[in-house]
DNA sequence: ACAAAAGTGTTCTTATTACACCCATGT
DNA sequence: ACATGGGTGTAATAAGAACACTTTTGT
């Protein structure tokens, strides 16, 4: 039985920690994610993730606002842990563990004020070698949105807050990377009940405006759903 | 540009990390974890998962393995990451960050050799208070198991090689917590055509017996499924 | 003979897919 | 007038839900 929690703690091992945003955007039709260049020699020219380390009695979810708000200005922005990731060799510094986040959000909403390391948008889809493995969960933050998507109302953080039906389309089809059948997705949304019609219309399309929806996140926050369905 | 990296890390904070494995089992028709009772005099009386510190240079899932094998003498057991915990008080000793995993083993299959601690299967339903964030820490994987095991063959990992469509459907129903039609239940799986009649039955028990099973691994692993639904 | 679970089909309802035309706006 | 995307309905198909009786074995 031991009696002494802290002299059982301070004989563990220790690592550094640190959080690392995946901050994912939706612009030009394409999922962009907000990347830096990083300022490691060895990865010169590479590009990186957003993070920073976590600080001593900080919550992890705390540390990753943090980062997203020191790199954006934005607060209330949707952010998820996906998972950690810790293999001894990933930083060329010696071993850190850290802790991945993905985050959404609305790159019309705010402007890139500090542009250190570079910042800058970069398409998902063209992202090539990544330093430290960033890419790697560059990658596992990819699909784990492209789940998350189909089962959650996530996409709406990507979009403004009033949208049209094909903004909406359009962001699915970037993420998942499919073509989908434009009555079928309105039927399917339309038959969700989830999108208020707020009675105004595109300005300045240079084509037949469409309507304006804003997502019911009230009533969805009220409708829990229990479904059970195995498939695989 | 920064041209010591190893510098940068070991001027970070370190923290102590720690793998908690949750180690699901079936029996009896009840989902049961494994665990033993804290050594913590904190925590007396008070069970808690089965973890250990990642060493120096250990892979977190390997670190995860070890505890399993430790305690288990079993290899080859499913586990998956989950995700990391790390709220600074969740320790009594000072803040430890956890990484969470969920593990699947069929109980039959190994004998508890080592009962240090009082080493037991308890049912997930019954689980009360438990040391430090350890009953989060099970809710978070009980979730996650359910929602795994209705998109992913994970189940079978619970049950003997050979197995009746009774077990598993009786295992389906325990950790989602429903009942489920047997008809419908064995229409889909027909459907899916993944399990292996291999000709034999049931031995000794009290009522007619039930025509006994192999999944198909190899088959599952090669049908590579890519379906799009969006449904929240 | 009885208890207990195995095994099996059909109908109904719901969700998904495929598909084509006219409309409103800006240039 | 033309280009561009907005807006809409129906028929066919597939998937899921509800539901009852006969069969086999052990006691």
């Amino acid at each position: 039985m031991i009696r002494d929690p802290k002299g059982l703690v301070e004989s563990y091992p220790k690592v550094p920690l640190t959080v690392d945003c995946v901050i994912f955007g939706f612009e030009e039709n394409k999922l962009k994610v907000l990347l830096i260049k990083s300022d490691l020699e060895a990865f010169s020219g590479k590009l990186s993730l957003l993070g920073d380390i976590v600080k001593h009695n900080e919550e992890l979810d705390d540390a990753a606002y943090r980062v997203l708000k020191e790199r954006t200005g934005m607060n209330d922005v949707f952010l998820e842990q996906v998972r950690a990731f810790g293999s001894p060799n990933r930083h060329p510094g010696g071993r850190v563990i850290t802790v991945a986040y993905c985050s959404l959000l609305n790159i019309h909403h705010h402007e890139l004020k500090i542009h250190d390391n570079d910042l800058h948008w970069h398409s998902v889809a063209s992202l090539k070698e990544m330093a430290f493995d960033h890419k790697e969960i560059v990658d596992v933050c990819y699909a784990w949105l492209q789940k998350r998507i189909q089962e959650h109302p996530l996409g709406f953080n990507l979009l403004p807050d009033k949208f049209s039906l094909r903004e909406l389309q359009n962001l699915y089809e970037a993420i998942l990377n499919v073509t989908l059948d434009r009555r079928n997705f309105r039927k399917k949304f339309a038959s969700m009940d989830l999108l208020i019609d707020i009675d105004e219309m595109e300005q300045d399309v240079p084509h037949r405006p469409g309507k304006l929806y804003k997502f019911n996140f009230e009533k969805y926050k009220k409708s829990k759903r229990k479904w059970v369905g195995i498939d695989f």
